[in-house]
DNA sequence: AGCACA
């Protein structure tokens, strides 16, 4: 009923009402911007903002019509426009005479976010890179994803409503960075609102849905797969074909490394089912084997680029092997089957690490050691962990890793890069450190 | 730069 007449619609001078409409409003424009724009005037008793498709537009609602007439008028003669941040606002009467305001789920805030990634390849953002997005803020529970009609959406679950609130006021309508995306990729927008949920369930750890609080959570086939789905790498480069097998060659090694220091380095990550060392190029590489991609997919990400030992030795170099399942022929000093628990072991080497059980299956902790000074018998790196992936905090996730409040980057700070000086505790923690956080690309700003 | 209800 009451529909408003069309002519109505666009006519230049509407009659006047105590609530006007504003438009060409600045990005993101906030209720308390609405409010100061119209105390001068009247007592602003409601607002509606981020109206229209590009919610560039607002409403704002005057408690008495005089107030409403004398912004107008105000404006109307004044030589000097209405402004939002420096930005010229345009003020009308509205053609309604009140704000109904339909306070949806969308903006009740809640500790889950619910993120609409916008753009043509919205669908090639992997979850790895929302996580790492949205880690910036604070621990990160759950994400799961899926297809509507809205487009590619997410729903991010953060401990509470503060921090959700903090990513959501940092990155409502702001760019992915570039460099977390592939070449290829073009540029994806997010837009947040809250969701309804307060604790996502995740049954399976996959490329659709991650719950970074639950290591033992099953991986999903679909997962292991790899279904095809088009996967980034934490520094935003596309990655050859992932494989549950992991070629490193070993850069600088001013100490030995051997299969038991490999070993246990790469079992911090999850269960390493075989390796093989070998001599190519004037250096040492290995193939370490996991069950699964996912968890070769982490300790890539996490090792890359680091040093076994302090003082830069012993770096490591990992790519995807094309290997699934090494051929292990002969258990010896370079090359052993974990999966084989009573293989004879070849010419035994004493091993450095002490007697180690080669029983591997689960992330059951193996080398649960007080700290170590950094040696070559005790590698400085990964602190073994029963984590699943980089975003399983071995810490206790009560505390979760406190990250500077503001998700923006102060000038020079660098794009996401992990420097092996910063190893250790993105491996403890698996949040992004502050000087890793990505810097965000502002929307349309105009 | 021109009116919301998702």
């Amino acid at each position: 009923m009451a529909s408003v007449s069309s002519q109505q619609q666009f006519r230049y001078t509407q009659p006047p009402s105590k609530v006007l409409h504003l438009r060409n409003l600045p990005w993101e424009c906030i209720e308390e911007e609405l409010i100061e724009l119209g105390k001068p005037f009247g007592k602003v008793v409601n607002t509606k903002c981020n109206v229209g498709a590009n919610r560039n537009q607002a409403f704002i609602e005057f408690a008495d019509l005089n107030q409403a007439i004398a912004m107008i008028s105000y404006y109307a003669s004044s030589s000097e426009p209405a402004q939002v941040r420096g930005k010229t606002v345009y003020l009308q009467y509205s053609n309604r005479q009140e704000i109904v305001n339909n306070k949806t789920t969308a903006d009740v805030a809640g500790n889950v976010l619910l993120v609409t990634i916008e753009g043509a390849d919205a669908r090639l953002v992997s979850i790895d890179v929302l996580h790492l997005v949205f880690s910036a803020f604070g621990f990160v529970h759950k994400i799961t994803t899926f297809e509507k009609t809205a487009g590619f959406q997410a729903l991010v679950q953060f401990s509470d409503t503060e921090t959700a609130s903090s990513a959501k006021n940092a990155l409502d309508g702001r760019s992915i960075p570039r460099y977390l995306l592939p070449e290829h990729v073009g540029p994806c927008n997010l837009r947040i609102t809250y969701s309804a949920h307060t604790d996502l369930s995740v049954k399976f750890q996959s490329h659709r849905s991650r719950d970074y609080t639950n290591p033992y959570l099953p991986v999903a086939p679909s997962a292991i797969d790899g279904s095809g789905q088009l996967t980034v790498g934490l520094d935003g480069k596309k990655l050859e074909p992932e494989s549950n097998v992991l070629l490193a060659s070993i850069e600088n090694m001013q100490y030995a490394v051997t299969l038991d220091a490999l070993h246990m380095v790469f079992s911090a990550f999850g269960p390493v089912q075989k390796i093989a060392m070998f001599d190519k190029n004037g250096g040492v590489q290995a193939l370490i084997q996991y069950p699964d991609v996912q968890t070769a997919v982490v300790a890539k990400e996490a090792l890359e680029g680091h040093c076994i030992y302090d003082g830069g030795f012993c770096k490591l170099h990992i790519s995807y092997s094309r290997h699934t399942d090494l051929s292990i022929r002969v258990n010896n000093d370079r090359s052993r089957d974990y999966t084989i628990p009573n293989n004879p072991v070849v010419n035994p080497q004493p091993s450095v690490l002490g007697n180690q059980s080669v029983s591997v299956m689960g992330p059951t902790v193996q080398y649960n050691r007080t700290p170590f000074t950094p040696t070559p018998e005790h590698p400085v790196m990964p602190q073994p962990s029963a984590g699943w992936g980089h975003g399983v905090p071995p810490m206790p996730q009560s505390m979760p890793m406190q990250m500077h409040n503001n998700p923006y980057m102060p000038p020079g700070t660098m794009p996401f890069q992990v420097s092996p000086g910063m190893m250790q505790s993105s491996i403890q923690s698996g949040i992004p450190q502050s000087s890793m956080l990505p810097r965000y690309g502002s929307g349309q700003m105009q």
